[in-house]
DNA sequence: CCCCCAATATCGGATAACCAATATTAAAGG
DNA sequence: CCTTTAATATTGGTTATCCGATATTGGGGG
């Protein structure tokens, strides 16, 4: 188990981090970075993006400046209280996790 | 993207859910189908434990009662302090994803 | 206008998570 | 002790995530 190299976390954090502001690719990698501690890869980034796109969750302008839509938002809102769910007691067990 | 079917997360979850108190597989099985809305089968659970405890992170008794062991409760709270950063603007961004 | 560099895009492959199906073990009751 | 049922274990395969390497695009300076 490698608790802080988790899988499956990129496009879910990528329309977290573009809840906040628009960013081009390189901004997004850069933030993912500061995040995660690792800098994903340009392999990375942009199929994710690709993805995104695909599913309606993000666009982008004519200077590859992705931002969330409608879609996006409604979604991330499902993860969040997906997760909230999962870590219903994170208070009681630590008082982590909660960004404080 | 699948935000509410993410992968990765089993071993994390077990930890989090053996910190509260000593399961045996059933029992983990059943706890993770209320955080995560489904039940992960026994060819998920089990191959599972046992990496875990082939890892040192978790220790069982004769009764297969499964329990986090010092090196995995020191896990668990690095795999917090990670998520902690990762998600470190969670209070700004909703109230979310804090269990509350 | 052309070159150059950074940003973006694509592709193949490696890895690992997970599940379905099946086999084995253990427990409880008759 | 035997049977039956639930719990545990194993295996093989599917799928998706992610990365490395490599192409392509686009914008600014000369």
């Amino acid at each position: 188990m490698k608790c802080c190299d988790m899988k499956g976390f990129l496009s879910y954090l990528i329309l977290w981090c573009l809840k906040k502001r628009k960013m081009n690719g390189t901004e997004i990698a850069g933030e993912l970075e500061k995040r995660k501690g690792t800098k994903p890869s340009p392999g990375t980034i942009y199929p994710a993006l690709k993805e995104l796109k695909g599913a309606g969750l993000v666009g982008c302008d004519a200077r590859k400046v992705y931002f969330l839509t409608e879609k996006g938002k409604r979604e991330l809102e499902g993860a969040c209280g997906f997760f909230s769910r999962m870590f219903y007691d994170a208070k009681e067990m630590f008082g982590c996790a909660c960004g404080k």
